[in-house]
DNA sequence: AACATAAGAATCGTTGAACAATTCGACAAG
DNA sequence: CTTGTCGAATTGTTCAACGATTCTTATGTT
């Protein structure tokens, strides 16, 4: 009987998941990354509680989840934006990746630990053949995200996803999204081959010349209007 | 006249800062912090928005930001308690701590950059003599937090000013917080002394072990009562 | 025409009250 | 000892209102 409790009592933090609020935040997250609303956009309080029929105090609930996962910008007595990164926040969003992958990469792995990056490198590559390059993005965010996740931390992985979605925001600003992932399919399969053959160090390095070429290409690409 | 105005614009952040909910936050996270609000305690949303004289929607807003900075934990329905780390908590931050810190101490150091890093240690040292040991948790504190910024990233330091007040959380639930500070200032001096001889390597080896100790020791003493 | 100023509209910030939904403890029944 | 029920207390959510701030437009001055 004890272990049933104990079995049970891990999905505890599954039933308190449901305030109006939170599903509202998950609603609105979901319209950011897919580029419903775009960057620098202004979200209207009265408008959207209307639309989703929900009152203003809990729609403002909801923009307080998403502005602390930087996804929208809160100006005081001026209403809130969907989050347009500048060139700075870039630069620092790379930082923060280099740290994370790189400590990721120079970890000893265990021997089945680099089947989750496996698969979605070879999920790139597939959808590359098929010249779906949304599908290659997608995959390819997958991939770092499973890279990151070799670090063990459940802290991480949350951070990881909160800078991915940020930079979804980026791609969103860039006019062609398909030209900056394309490069990136071959690089994921030789930075995994140098993971698997036991190089940390050299991993590490080509990873910094990875990160440093994917920045260079977006700062470059990217010029926010204002 | 360009010079001044580029030099005011820096302090512009500061200006929009200033909505009701964030100063209540701000106050909150001091009661927190300082331990006037135990971890485990429930925070009546009645009685604290008396307390305050703002009205329980603003509280609630409030509560929204704290419970993202994981100080505060919220259950739907019964409400918000200030967060009480579990054992494997206390794990995943020490996690996180190493990586930031790995990272900080294997990076190429500019001349001037340790000096808050330095002070810090200094400040630890003095209050150490003083038998001030609240003073040496806060220098302590102080000196990871410099060295992790060394990383040079807004978003990094950001992420370890909320692990380290999450850490005082855990401070908090501790029997005797002294003799877990005491035997760190030593070790302070030594990790910054290998970072300034320019020997990286030795320096994170050190801070590894450095980190295991202080987590054996921490999740040893750390018996949250349920 | 350019600029400053002022009035007005729109929107946000905050409050207070209200009611439904949920939790929790007490107590009775089996 | 377990189960069911009731009621008090607290949270979740909505609504309407009003002051405060920002944005827009119109007006007037140089």
């Amino acid at each position: 009987m004890d272990d049933v409790v104990a079995d049970l009592s891990q999905d505890r933090p599954r039933l308190g998941r449901s305030s109006t609020a939170e599903r509202v935040a998950d609603i609105l997250r979901d319209r950011i990354s897919e580029g419903f609303f775009r960057p620098g956009q202004r979200l209207s309080e009265e408008t959207i509680s209307e639309g989703l029929g929900v009152s203003r105090n809990t729609l403002r609930e909801a923009f307080r989840l998403l502005g602390h996962e930087r996804l929208l910008d809160h100006k005081l007595n001026r209403g809130v934006f969907v989050r347009l990164p500048s060139a700075e926040d870039v630069l620092d969003l790379y930082r923060v990746r280099r740290v994370l992958e790189g400590s990721a990469v120079r970890r000893p792995l265990s021997p089945q630990a680099l089947t989750v990056v496996r698969e979605a490198m070879r999920d790139a590559e597939r959808a590359a053949a098929e010249d779906d390059w949304q599908g290659v993005g997608t995959a390819n965010i997958r991939f770092h995200q499973a890279l990151v996740s070799l670090n063990g931390s459940p802290r991480i992985d949350e951070l990881m996803r909160q800078l991915l979605a940020e930079l979804r925001l980026v791609f969103h600003v860039m006019k062609n999204p398909r030209a900056f992932h394309e490069p990136f399919v071959d690089r994921n399969r030789t930075l995994l081959e140098l993971i698997e053959a036991g190089k940390p160090e050299e991993a590490a390095a080509y990873l910094d010349d990875y990160l440093d070429h994917a920045q260079e290409l977006l700062v470059h690409a990217y010029e926010p209007n204002r």
